[in-house]
DNA sequence: GTTAGCATGTAAGGAGTTACATGATTTT
DNA sequence: AAAATCATGTAACTCCTTACATGCTAAC
């Protein structure tokens, strides 16, 4: 069952699902796909590899670095310096399968929307499609809910009034931009075509 | 030193700062400042109060609840039932003015932005603008950042693109936004004047 | 030669979640 | 009579952060 916090597993999952990596060069891969100035510790993320690797979700190789400054002179150039590079298991596309694929409480399909729609490139079709769903239902329930409490005055602050204000608005444009994918995924024709990835 | 997961007390802090309130509707407050899903659970709400108490910055004053349907016969109506009712101490209002006063680390000033935007009827005009030019300047740094990301290609996927352009696009909206509110505070005019609360 | 970046970890602790536990009161 | 809502908590657990600790390699 997806917990809440399968965020970073998620996202160790699915940056390794094409390419293995190396814990230094996996953060700096993180911090581009958990986004918007997060950025990752090392006591985080060693951590949770040694976890992945326990579950059988992931194998270590452990390998010297090549130097970049090879020696000119004849030895081979191997340095004292060891890397460990991070590759899936079977398993571990199993699990990263079902993570993309399962619904969860909406609470973690909220925080990890972002992470698995950079994921989408890595998945099917019809996953896409009920990803994208579900964000959509999750908003437009939480929108209506918003605007309830805005008519019935719950919020009597102004700042606060004007805080809800602006989070609808920029609510009701994800909610056109997901219709936007939805469509182009669907393969339906949108009416305004931006720059949508109707066609890779 | 602020640490990151101030945002409940301040929250608290800022809630109780008007009217003294008990968990249970301190609680549905709190969903309404929180905002946008998140739900407080009460083995969170409870132990934060304890915590507060212990450190002298709100009072529990415990009362038995009037009940609502009155006993028509005679005897005065009071229920078994306990409640009990949270309040400011002086130390509580000091430590409120410092949250939200405060620079504290990046990280922590935006998680806390909307709770402290929630609370700007409660603050004084100095200490608003602050907090708006902070997040401005944060979120343009990130901005730069994220659209060096993109022309740089180190985002390769596709939907990772369009994710991270669709961000783009938001935080835009919201600079604008956050430039308007900054001007109103100033007293400056506004481009377009729409409902900002620039005349409460 | 010294700074900046590469590379991997551990220890202590904070904040919040889920699940459990209990019971009173109001509404249907 | 049953269901919903009011009301307050505890215990175990997870995830993540901060701060600490170490040393190699490349660039200036």
């Amino acid at each position: 069952m997806a917990r809440r916090g399968d965020t970073l597993e998620l996202a160790v999952l699915g940056l390794l699902h094409e390419n293995p990596l190396h814990g230094y060069e996996l953060r700096k891969q993180l911090n581009l796909v958990l986004g918007w100035g997060r950025v990752l510790s090392y006591g985080s993320l060693y951590p949770a590899l040694k976890k992945l690797s326990k579950a059988g979700l992931i194998v270590e190789d452990v390998a010297p670095v090549t130097p970049r400054a090879a020696a000119p002179g004849g030895a081979a150039p191997v340095s004292r310096r060891q890397r460990i590079t991070y590759r899936l298991t079977p398993a571990g596309d199993e699990r990263f399968a079902k993570l993309m694929s399962d619904a969860g409480p909406s609470t973690w399909e909220d925080d990890n929307f972002d992470v698995r729609f950079a994921f989408f490139g890595r998945t099917d079709a019809p996953i896409r499609l009920r990803i994208l769903e579900g964000r959509r239902a999750r908003l437009e329930e939480r929108l209506s809910q918003v605007r309830a409490d805005l008519d019935r005055s719950q919020v009597r602050d102004t700042y606060a009034r004007e805080l809800k204000r602006h989070g609808v608005e920029s609510v009701e444009r994800e909610l056109v931009w997901l219709s936007d994918l939805i469509a182009a995924e669907r393969g339906e024709p949108t009416a305004a075509p931006p720059d949508a990835p109707a066609s890779p």
